[in-house]
DNA sequence: AGGACAAATGTAAGCGCTTTCATTTCGATT
DNA sequence: AATCGAAATGAAAGCGCTTACATTTGTCCT
């Protein structure tokens, strides 16, 4: 391994002009400034990033930590970070929770112990407690998609409830009155806020969510299947379903066509997340859009200003979820 | 920061006696090994991995290379390497080369730079020249999903023949004739296998592939479409489609039932990756699968088998594809 | 010519660890 | 009790950089 040890031999300087032609250009006269590039150029010299980072106890890297990598809703959010940094020249590093509370607690450590500037998360096993805790601890670290109140100047996320409540409004303003929602494991707070706007606006129409017309789910296709047919056996009557993400929603709408419903004539679907399914499956699903790039690049943004301990007032932290109307939702039959 | 020192202090012992309870646990005694235990413990001492790595001379950690992270194709794998990681304690930093050359080659020297032990990439811009350059430089180089000739022993690959020629003759057992493909960009070495499988078969078959039943496109869903469009419009007769991705796969059903055919009945078409697109689309796509999160923790393996100088003899290099078969393939009318 | 000041460079300490080598400690053995 | 070898520990060098501080060089005045 080439060092600048051997850079400054060769271009007969010290090390430490070597490492100042590299940091500060402008602190070194041209002539020498050339010397050192001809003799790096013919070495082939790479600076050793580990032992920069150790001298200057700093490692110019974001952290990230994901349930995993193989969901486009991490890959988006993630590439929504690195798109942040990567102008500034800064680097980000990803490491996976597993989706366990354990792993994203090792995860946040791991990253700690590398050195990050700064940490983004997403954590949605860790319980408020535990999580404050951590973010009392490090300065350096930003929530993602996910609303922690102590420490809402370090979280970057989607408006939920505003999410439930135009998924209530449309669903209203197409003329539904028969109502129901497959909602997902209320230990999420997304869903408790999604809940919360859904209801709320329900209520403001005059329109009641008794318990009876919220089933849960796990997120996935054949729960959102199951919650239907469950649903449509207990509940005679609905026209009109409101899932809490689009696997769901799909999987109602498979369901329904079993149970020879059509989709929207005799039940309208809608969905959350605006992932790719919602716009390939047949008929093409309505949602509620999340911007989930947008989301990564604030947090990323804001990891930045945070590691620098620069002004972060200008960065956003609250996004807008936003309806887009497909074709699953229409006027009920009657 | 607590540092080594500050627990050797408190524990009464060297620093050297600290590092060696953390590292080698069983050259120290067990009294003194308790009290350092109990003085990293009440100062909440976390080693310092950049100066571990520093004085190893070794990161324990494997860079990945990838287009993107957004895209569940490289999520996958990348979960894969992860997942074959994660046992040994060893941690995976992934890196974009947001699909370009340069991107790709910035990106392994940043990884190299970091002093990962091993690389595992992904390049489809790159071409062979280039990456043999840097194979031959770096024997602690993977290739994830490309045959390099010269390298293969360093290569992860989908046997991409096999899956063209799977395709071809699911489409003659089906009892098709007149049949064409969609293909990908030529720079894609895997287009040029598929196809090379894919005519092969058909010749089998006493079938002929004129160049004019190859339309290219660009691996989109709307290229997808209006190769299928064009595709109809120029060649009268074709009853089966072989694309090369499942997006360009439905693009071509949704252009197919614009023009009024409807799939499989007028139009039989197969697809190839069975992401969960393929699944979900309707009618759900017949396609040919690979087995990305098993390639990527042959990869993972490799790289760490590599980086130890461990025997690599044993992890596969080759994996097959496989015929799903779905709803998208039946005879053709007549 | 001499001095003052700025610009350019070098010296060396230090970042927080690991590890070699030397030293001490401790049973076991005679 | 003396001796020996193995086990446990410590001293210190070193990993490849950065940077504070000291020194040298060069420029511009008077």
């Amino acid at each position: 391994m080439v060092t600048i040890l051997d850079v400054s031999r060769k271009a007969g300087v010290s090390t430490a002009t070597v490492s100042r032609v590299l940091n500060h250009p402008d602190m070194v006269d041209e002539k020498t400034r050339d010397l050192v590039h001809v003799a790096s150029e013919q070495l082939g010299y790479r600076p050793n990033r580990i032992a920069r980072d150790l001298a200057r106890r700093s490692s110019q890297t974001i952290g990230v930590v994901v349930n995993n990598f193989a969901s486009p809703y991490y890959g988006v959010m993630l590439d929504g970070v690195d798109e942040a940094l990567v102008a500034s020249g800064w680097n980000v590093i990803a490491e996976t929770s597993r989706e366990t509370a354990a792993g994203e607690f090792r995860a946040i450590q791991s990253l700690m112990d590398r050195q990050c500037d700064a940490i983004v998360v997403h954590a949605n096993s860790l319980d408020d407690a535990a999580l404050a805790e951590l973010f009392r601890k490090n300065p350096k670290l930003v929530l993602m998609n996910r609303l922690l109140e102590p420490f809402q100047s370090r979280c970057v996320y989607l408006d939920n409830e505003l999410g439930g409540r135009l998924a209530a409004r449309h669903l209203i303003a197409s003329g539904h009155v028969d109502i129901a929602t497959i909602a997902g494991p209320e230990t999420f707070h997304e869903v408790r806020s999604r809940l919360k706007g859904f209801a709320g606006a329900l209520g403001e129409a005059g329109l009641a969510l008794p318990d009876s017309r919220i089933v849960r789910a796990d997120f996935s296709l054949a729960g959102g299947r199951r919650a239907l047919a469950d649903l449509i056996e207990r509940q005679s009557g609905v026209t009109a379903v409101f899932a809490h993400n689009d696997e769901m929603a799909v999987g109602a709408i498979e369901a329904a066509y079993q149970m020879g419903l059509s989709v929207p004539d005799d039940l309208s679907v809608i969905g959350f997340d605006d992932m790719t399914i919602a716009s390939l499956s047949r008929p093409a699903l309505t949602t509620i859009g999340q911007p989930l790039r947008a989301i990564g690049t604030a947090c990323g943004r804001l990891a930045h200003a945070l590691s620098r301990e620069a002004d972060t007032s200008e960065i956003r932290r609250v996004f807008d979820a936003e309806l887009i109307e497909r074709e699953t939702v229409s006027e009920p039959r009657h």
